[in-house]
DNA sequence: GAATATATTAGCTAAATAGTTAAAATATAA
DNA sequence: TTATATTTTAACTATTTAGCTAATATATTC
C-alpha cells in the first residue's frame, strides 16, 4: 500500500475506535490501550499520528460536531411554509443522530461535565444551529401560523428528547422485553415531530 | 459528640461529597482521594463505612433515585382533571431536579453508559414513575381532553428537556453573556408545561 | 478512672495506565 | 539494488490511584 493511504487508514481507524470508546466509557473511563486494540494498531501510533489522549478527544469532538451545523441546514426548502421547514429541521436532527450513533453518548457526557471541552469553534457551531429554529419560529409567528415560543427551548426539547430517547434504548428494550409496547426509532421521531408541531401551531 | 452522631455525620459528608464529585467527573473521573478531601475525612473512612468505589457509586445512585418515585407522585390531586394532574406531574419533576442539583449530571452519564449501574431496584422506580403519565394520559384520552400519545415519549420529552436545560446552563450563560435573552429556570419550566399541554390538548 | 469498644488516621502497596524511546519493518527514490 | 524516508512496533518508565493495615484518638461502659 502507498504510504499516504496507510497513514490515512491508520488515522481513520484510530478516530473510529476513539469515538466508539469515548462514547461508551467517557473521557476518563476510556483507555488508550483499548482504543489502540480496537483500532488494530500499536498504541504508539496514536501519539505519533494524533497526540496525547486529550488531543485525541478534542479531535473526536471536532469531527463529530464539525459538520453537523452544515448538515442541519441541509434540505430546508427556501420557499416552503414554516411548518414544512420545521419538519425538515427535525428530520435533519434525527438524520444526523442516526448517522452518528455515538453522538448522544458523547454529547450527554460533555453536557454533564458542563461543556468542559467545548471550545470556541464548537460553540460557534451551536450558535449557527440555533439560528435555524430561530428564523423558522420567527417567520411562523409573523405569518401567524406559530405561537410565540422561545427557539432555544424548542430546540432543547427536540434535541433533549432525541438524545434521551436514543440513550435509553437499551434500558427500554429490557423493560419491554416482558411487556409489549416497545417504540421504534422511526415512531419516536414521528411522534416528536407531531407533538412539537401541535404545540406550536396556532390552530390544530 | 456521641458515636452514632459522629458516624452518621461522616457518612452524610461522604455521600454528599461523592454525589458532587461523581456528578462533576463521572464514575471513572471521580477520585476517591478527592471525595475524601471534600468530605473533610480520611480516605480510609470511605472503605470502613461504605465500601469500595463502586459500592459508593451505587449507594449514591440509590440515594438519588430511591425516593424520586414517591416524590413524583406527591401532590397529584386525586379528583382533578387530567390537565391539572399533568401540570402537577411536570411541577413535581421540576421540583425533584431542583432539590437534587446533581441528578441531571449523574443521570445523563448513567444513560450515556447504557444504564450499566441501573440495578433492578432502580428499574422498578422508573417503571413506577412511568405509570403516572400513563394513567394521566389514559384518563385524558378517555375524557376526550387529550389526544392519543405515548406516555413513555411524553415522559422522555419532559425529562429530556429538563436534564438538557439544566445541563446546558453554564454553556447558555456563556452564550448569553454577550447577547441578551437568557432564560431563567422558572421560565424554562413554565414553557415546557405550556408547550406539552398545547401538544396534548384536543382543543387549544 | 480503668477497660473496652468504636471512630479515625497516616502512610503504605500493588495494580493500572498515560506517555516515551529506540529499534524493526516497510515503502520510496536514486 | 542500495540508500533514504516513513511507518509501525515491542518494551519500558514514571505517575496516578484504588484499596489496605496497623497504629492512634475518641467515646462508652463498668
Amino acid at each position: 500500500m502507498a504510504l499516504k493511504e496507510k497513514r490515512d487508514e491508520s488515522v481513520q481507524q484510530i478516530m473510529n475506535a476513539a469515538t466508539e470508546v469515548f462514547s461508551e466509557m467517557g473521557y476518563s473511563g476510556a483507555r488508550v490501550d483499548e482504543i489502540a486494540r480496537r483500532a488494530g494498531i500499536n498504541k504508539a501510533m496514536i501519539y505519533y499520528r494524533i497526540g496525547d489522549k486529550h488531543k485525541l478527544y478534542t479531535e473526536v469532538l471536532h469531527n463529530l460536531f464539525g459538520d453537523i451545523a452544515a448538515q442541519i441546514k441541509k434540505n430546508i426548502p427556501e420557499n416552503a411554509d414554516p411548518e414544512e421547514k420545521l419538519r425538515q429541521y427535525i428530520k435533519n436532527l434525527a438524520g444526523t443522530i442516526a448517522e452518528h450513533p455515538h453522538l448522544p453518548g458523547i454529547m450527554m457526557r460533555e453536557l454533564a461535565s458542563g461543556g468542559r471541552n467545548v471550545n470556541e469553534a464548537i460553540t460557534k457551531d451551536f450558535v449557527t444551529i440555533l439560528t435555524i429554529p430561530g428564523e423558522i419560529l420567527g417567520e411562523g409567528k409573523k405569518r401567524n401560523v406559530f405561537i410565540d415560543a422561545n427557539p432555544m427551548i424548542v430546540h432543547l426539547i427536540i434535541v433533549g428528547f432525541m438524545m434521551v430517547f436514543r440513550a435509553t434504548s437499551t434500558i427500554r428494550d429490557q423493560y419491554f422485553a416482558s411487556t409489549p409496547g416497545g417504540i421504534s426509532v422511526t415512531q419516536g421521531m414521528e411522534e416528536i415531530e407531531r407533538l412539537i408541531l401541535r404545540a406550536l401551531r396556532v390552530n390544530n
